[in-house]
DNA sequence: GTCTTTTCTGGTAACGTTAACAGATGCTTA
DNA sequence: TAAGCATCTGTTAACGTTACCAGAAAAGAC
């Protein structure tokens, strides 16, 4: 008991014996038990972190900015890493909330069988947020960028160049912020008297039960290849993200045309990459950092309240970062 | 405990018993606690993975390959980042011992203070694998790349081209890998009898004790200027990973310098980035997922072990990956 | 029918911590 | 001197699980 005092530096304890009972502990590699600890105080003061993918720099971002808020108030973040694997995604679930971690945020893409997982979960009481993945429930608070307003946005500029044959590339899956994207893609082209084309859409569905949506560099190169063959081809591209865009980047050149003249193209999320890529990438930027850090407050929020909070909700806009891609002229053209 | 038999599925229940309970237990969201099971079982089946910079191409690598081999075994990882800080690694080594992983490994850079912590942790009984980071401790096993013969590679490659005035850029912290690169270059120079020249040699060194050494892009860029401000400046440069070398490039570009002719360039990791650039950029592979794999079979293998294990090594090949930074031609030169 | 073996279930104690309480000591105040 | 208070330390019980043991019930052997 005096040493948990020690310990913890609570209650009232002699100078001497606080002495001695560090000399001892220091002598003996004593180390507080955080099972016994967490069991004792139903608390571990750890938060679990899911994210699907940790390659993508969106995940490096997410993480800083949890880390950054957690840490700040004493928490502990444990990265659970599931590859974009929805079995590996439950098994995270099951992993975090055997471990009784206080909340878990969870980072992954939306998924029939992940969502079902995950509302089990906080039946049980696990305090859950969502960051950028659709996830409706009464007890989980929601952070997100605006894809909806990105993609329109996005398109938008292309409409504004000038292009009225504008291509869009990238996996649309059914659940989640790709959808949004895409669906952003279509209002603005209605908005400016434009009818979306079928044949200038590729990269497919996925199975959203499967593999949750995402779309890969080989994937904006094979659909821009699709788009090249087209006996009109697209003057400009609209990438779900900027991977898919360097693909199509990769491909466009590849033939010899040039870029923005020939097609123009704008990704989406802008990684620290798509400012060196030549031309530089015009893209969407969304601010990940900041949606870790909020999804960090509303988890301490909801962590420390004592009785069931209502669900928060947050969604950030996104902003539009036009480079060479689309607009030519500037020194880095290269 | 009947309960326990079903949930573990050992010893004897009868079946009708075994279906009441788990109709019960989903009754009621009943999870098993994993924090008393640990406490009692003094093992969690968790191995807490440390890194510096997840957004790092090398740590998305390192914790893919770990992962494989732990889920495969039914081991958890949880991740612990820690943004470069050495305050913040060591207390990753706190929460992780605290809540009792079955071990730790550690891929962060080597640093005087954290390594002493690391000791003290070892010797209260951790069992820890150290990835790409000089750790010598008699229980202690250590999986990396070779990167004295990759930095001795890249540099004996530009030599061989012709060049005599060859510079380095980065940070050359006094421990770790990137010390092991820098002394590849000098090693290659002194084997082709060229003297290694101070004012070729930019980048600084970094108090270990304070920041841990990390180049950056922004290093290259500096660095590059003050190389190409010199009366003779270099007409190559290997780079100490390929963020400095991506620095470097955008510095020689901006100065209307062609690469490869009027400075060659070579880096070192090959992050995917390397392929996209332009010119794509000669680097050093290494074989990171692989370490990654070994790391946890390493650490398996030192839980599962009953008594101490003395400590395993394993250095591994890099390869020299030449693309147009160094030589000249090729189809994707742009 | 009796004895042995297998199958099944529950009691007890322990893992290492902490909240709550109880008791001891010394110091201050009336 | 006695009461009141602050300071300090130890005891007990509990968190939820599992190893170990005990015993009951069922099944099989003779």
């Amino acid at each position: 008991m005096t040493v948990s005092r020690v310990m913890n530096q609570t209650g009232y304890v002699h100078p001497a014996t606080r002495e001695k009972v560090l000399r001892v502990a220091n002598e003996f590699n004593y180390r507080r038990n955080g099972l016994a600890r967490g069991l004792k105080m139903q608390c571990t003061e750890t938060i679990g972190l899911v994210i699907g993918d940790v390659a993508n720099p969106f995940a490096a971002e997410v993480i800083r900015g949890v880390r950054e808020v957690l840490t700040a108030r004493g928490y502990t973040l444990f990265v659970c890493v599931c590859e974009q694997s929805i079995k590996e995604e439950v098994a995270a679930f099951e992993s975090l909330a055997d471990h009784r971690v206080d909340g878990i945020i969870v980072a992954t893409r939306a998924s029939q069988s992940g969502n079902a997982h995950l509302k089990k979960l906080i039946e049980s009481g696990v305090p859950v947020v969502a960051l950028g993945r659709d996830f409706a429930h009464r007890h989980t608070d929601f952070v997100s960028a605006d894809h909806l307003k990105g993609g329109y946005d996005a398109t938008a500029h292309l409409i504004q160049l000038g292009h009225k044959h504008i291509g869009f590339i990238g996996t649309k899956q059914t659940y989640g912020a790709g959808l949004k994207r895409f669906q952003g893609y279509l209002e603005a082209l209605r908005a400016h008297r434009i009818t979306p084309q079928e044949q200038l859409i590729v990269g497919g569905q996925n199975d959203a039960d499967q593999t949750p949506g995402y779309s890969t560099e080989e994937i904006g190169y094979a659909g821009m290849n699709r788009l090249l063959d087209l006996r009109k081809p697209p003057t400009a591209i609209f990438a779900r993200n900027d991977f898919t865009a360097l693909g199509a980047i990769s491909a466009i050149k590849q033939r010899g045309l040039c870029i923005p003249q020939d097609v123009a193209v704008v990704g989406f999320d802008d990684v620290p990459l798509a400012s060196h890529t030549s031309p530089p990438l015009t893209t969407v930027f969304q601010p990940t950092h900041e949606q870790g850090k909020i999804a960090a407050e509303f988890m301490l929020r909801r962590i420390e309240a004592l009785e069931p909070m209502p669900r928060a909700e947050r969604v950030l806009p996104c902003r539009l970062v036009i480079r060479e891609s689309t607009v030519a002229g500037g020194i880095g053209a290269n």
